[in-house]
DNA sequence: CGGTTTATCCTGTTTTTAAGGGATTGCCGC
DNA sequence: GCGGCAATCCCTTAAAAACAGGATAAACCG
């Protein structure tokens, strides 16, 4: 029985790009794509297929949300991260939310049909670059709590100490403190490079 | 006689649904791809395309220098931009660099067609969703002097004001009024959300 | 030429952060 | 039950940045 895939990508060329990719492959079932987060849940309203191959950049839903709610309906669909971006906290994201592999654009014929191939079986699949750049990012992660990611995005959102405190019902030194393990943990000195580097890290 | 298209992006799934798109058309004939700047540049040396579709991300270098650097050498080629980012800057710099027209990559056959075959009439194309960008770009746009944005850099880099000023050998009072301008063109009250809105720009 | 922009510099005051030092509570896993 | 971590709170001092309201010389441009 041929493995039914679908593609959710907003880009109308990689979509071309990986059906001209598969077309050709007897075990595999073209079931269709979705340019956005809403017409994919859609379209599993009426039938499920093997395996989505989702980007991680849609218009109306990040992918890591997309994919936590679709493995909360439908279970037993697979799901192949996509994506340009091969940063750590991304590919990590996805996989939290219930991804079983990832997969950068640049793959070629041979890593996207293995990457169908193992993951359908159950088993977990991640293309060259993207378990380098994970093992890379295991040597240095930088692990924030839930708290410090509020405060660190209210900090980026241009909000002093005390209205950060106000913000949350605290007191202006645990701000102060947040900041303080902030600043350490990112080994800055300042809040601009603490901005700019999450920024970079796609904290923010 | 068929226009020769080259293609320059380093996502193997975008190469390929370009070309998937392009197959099938008559006056189009493709003159192979490559996934890099030095590639490009090396089988610009053998034969010369019609038109080259560049991606704006490359691995080894930006395509708006290697747009340049193209259109130094070989002026009779025409380029047209390629990227999954409408952001008007990028837009802005690749035209700058001798793009003639610039498509987005969730273009369908009958844009990508369209925008081959207005640009190699030697007219400019653009997208309807980059126009767009552009003009909304032309509302508000901010302009910073080649010393704002050497402050801006640096204090992207965690320098303080008396460390920017020893580096550019003014004073620290410049150097504050350097950062009072910037905050006054973003629109934002402290530096944490100047950093966050001019790397959301691509300022930094 | 004359206006505009750019870059430079100044004197203040007030607010906000950074950097040191600690302390307490509650929760989780071993 | 104890160690570790997260989150909370406090103090002090010095540095840095923001805010206000200026001025001047040079360069750029129509």
């Amino acid at each position: 029985m041929a493995t039914k895939v679908f593609i959710v990508d907003d880009h109308y060329m990689v979509v071309e790009g990986i059906r001209s990719l598969l077309q050709n492959e007897k075990g595999i079932e073209w079931t269709g794509h979705a340019m956005n987060a809403a017409s994919c849940l859609a379209f599993l309203q009426r039938q499920q297929p093997d395996i989505i191959l989702m980007d991680i950049n849609l218009p109306d839903k990040s992918g890591i949300d997309l994919c936590r709610e679709v493995k909360e309906k439908y279970p037993s669909v697979f799901i192949i991260g996509l994506s340009t971006f091969n940063q750590q906290s991304f590919i990590q994201k996805m996989m939290d939310s219930g991804a079983s592999g990832y997969v950068l654009k640049n793959a070629t014929q041979e890593e996207l049909m293995e990457a169908i191939s193992v993951v359908i079986k159950g088993k977990i699949y991640f293309s060259d670059e993207a378990s380098q750049v994970l093992t890379k990012a295991d040597v240095n992660p930088i692990l924030l709590t839930r708290r410090e990611k509020e405060v660190l995005e209210l900090i980026a959102e241009g909000l002093t100490n005390n209205e950060i405190a106000q913000k949350l019902f605290v007191s202006p030194t645990t701000i102060d403190t947040h900041r303080k393990n902030l600043l350490a943990k990112f080994g800055v000195r300042n809040t601009a490079s603490l901005i700019r580097d999450a920024t970079k890290l796609q904290f923010i």
